[in-house]
DNA sequence: TTGTAGGCGTTATCAT
DNA sequence: ATGATAACGCCTACAA
């Protein structure tokens, strides 16, 4: 099982269809042909077994049909897009490159080097601050970039973002309503617009209901499941703890779930629980875990028809696209008792 | 922020350093170049902002590195290997390209064709059964294929697999060790090696213990958690219905559990369950879930390792790697009650 | 070590 | 609608 020798081309084609080389193209690119041609065409390819190579029409062209996607991790919410994304572009003839970068700022640059060699026709890329000068490098160069989960901001650049403030003020809004004040947050890295939005929204709705903010009820889990739960055990070992917790992904709310299980403390009867991002094992938990989800199937077909259009004309102002989230009302959070210490 | 009319290419860094071409394209793949010409070429370079058009150097030297990666959908299993293999890909220079095809028949064909085309210079396949023929004509055009998750039978190529058949019968011998003789399985479907495998385990350890294998307690799930749903309604509507569980992958275990929880049953008071594919919240869920995981770093690995090692040597014979997965003890199996109805 | 020249498989531009 | 031919950007003999 030698790799063939050669693997037969247009030219071949060309030749034992009887035709030119370039009746072959055109008959290839969908370009009305003879019916004569066209049969002949069709058996030579038949019998050929030819497939185009696409590289070298690429090349040519100066099209590669491959997007890229760069993303830290594949956690849920990534490779959700991920998964939908690369359907959807196969569908319009295209492929997507995944590159992972870990959150590594070394590894990103790499890789942004590592793509403006590879001549892709747009990337998605979730918006990273050590990203912000190569990035723009890639954008002079005329490779379209999307942004996607965080925005660079002052970017010039398309965007798809869901709207973080107001989602998180709908969160603790929630926990304002069941009589909570003393209500905690565990943010994810404040180099991320995410985060920082985040944060503000909890703010917001604090300020709003005339609660005090204060640094005591919010800590930086950095994403991570492992942050999630140093930064629980930090905020419980106070004086005073918060009744009430929201934590912005669900990473670091699976920390939080395995610092709060192994204290045998009880959700939502000694904390109540609110936190971003959806999965599937929500639901399914002791008890069900109250969310706000993100909107995965519209954020990948905003995505995709931002691309598309984007390639469509390249001289398109950037457009940044928002969607809002959903609360979804599970059982890990309850009314304040009235008897807890206020 | 126009397309730039023209990215500089080898010519002109040649023309601004004042050498030849060759001379540069040398400089560039590392062949030891006079230090005055490497120090022009490396300011050219820098002032050009050149960047070495990988699908030209593909299409001469006709490797893309371009790695493929095909898979039914992005769960937790696939997108960790996927998020695995792209970095270690991206460290030896090579690219991944996902394609995803949810299942669906003729996606899968569809997908094969477009590979076809993409010249890629090698593809992981999780291995499925309609793909058996279209895949062999790729290899045999010369495409390294390496499988993994489920091999094709028969099918010549290179393979990384996990020992289902033990693990299975490790997690029934578990059941059958807390006195379990009614023990249920929700099997994936059966054109998948690993759901044959699964099933054959459960079975092997059922007969091993002399206790009789009846189709009233195995169930197809298909994979999916509506299946594991449906699978465990019937199961338990049953005269006698089963007092232990293996559910052979974590989605229909998503479903079982969905079940569970609609009808208030009681795991392990009511049943004991087992599963196989570990995720993150099931340490977390109340009982934490007793499951067989999968050594995702270790096939990642060996995938890579057979990747490249095919890639040094076309005409290596196939190979077949075999790994074990590990019974990871938790909460949602007991021994069963002596008063309960034997 | 360096330069020259031909070719990889396609597309695009011309006439025809 | 078709055919001949010049690119596309890079690599690689081969000769210097």
């Amino acid at each position: 099982m030698v790799r063939s020798a050669r693997q037969p081309t247009i030219v071949d084609v060309a030749r034992d269809a009887g035709v030119a080389i370039s009746t072959v193209s055109r008959y290839l690119n969908g370009v009305p042909t003879r019916r004569a041609n066209r049969e002949r065409i069709e058996i030579a390819i038949e019998q050929l077994g030819f497939r185009r190579n696409a590289m070298a029409a690429a090349m040519k062209s100066d099209r590669s049909h491959m997007i890229g996607i760069m993303a830290p991790v594949l956690d849920e919410f990534h490779s959700a897009v991920l998964e939908r994304l690369a359907t959807r572009l196969r569908q319009t003839g295209r492929v997507l490159v995944t590159y992972c970068h870990g959150g590594d700022t070394k590894v990103m640059h790499e890789i942004v080097d590592f793509i403006s060699t590879q001549r892709l026709d747009g990337l998605f890329i979730a918006g990273e601050a050590p990203l912000r000068d190569r990035t723009d490098d890639l954008i002079r160069r005329g490779t379209p970039v999307i942004f996607y989960n965080n925005e660079l901001r002052g970017l010039w650049a398309d965007r798809v973002l869901v709207d973080n403030r107001n989602a998180s003020r709908r969160a603790v809004n929630h926990l304002l309503d069941l009589d909570h004040t003393r209500i905690a947050i565990i943010h994810g890295s404040l180099d991320a617009s995410s985060a920082v939005d985040r944060l503000a929204g909890y703010r917001d709705a604090l300020e709003a209901a005339g609660v005090p903010v204060t640094s005591d009820y919010e800590r930086d889990g950095r994403w991570l499941p492992d942050g999630g739960y140093h930064a629980m055990e930090q905020l419980m070992s106070q004086s005073r703890p918060p009744t009430a917790l929201f934590v912005t992904n669900y990473r670091m709310t699976i920390g939080a779930l395995a610092w709060i299980k192994e204290r045998g403390l009880s959700v939502p009867d000694d904390l109540s629980l609110i936190c971003f991002d959806d999965i599937e094992a929500f639901p399914l938990m002791r008890p069900a875990i109250t969310v706000l989800s993100q909107p995965v199937e519209a954020i990948t077909n905003s995505l995709a028809e931002m691309l598309f259009s984007r390639l469509g004309d390249p001289s398109l102002p950037p457009r940044a696209m928002t969607l809002e989230c959903s609360l979804i009302l599970r059982d890990s959070t309850q009314k304040l008792s009235p008897d807890a210490e206020r």
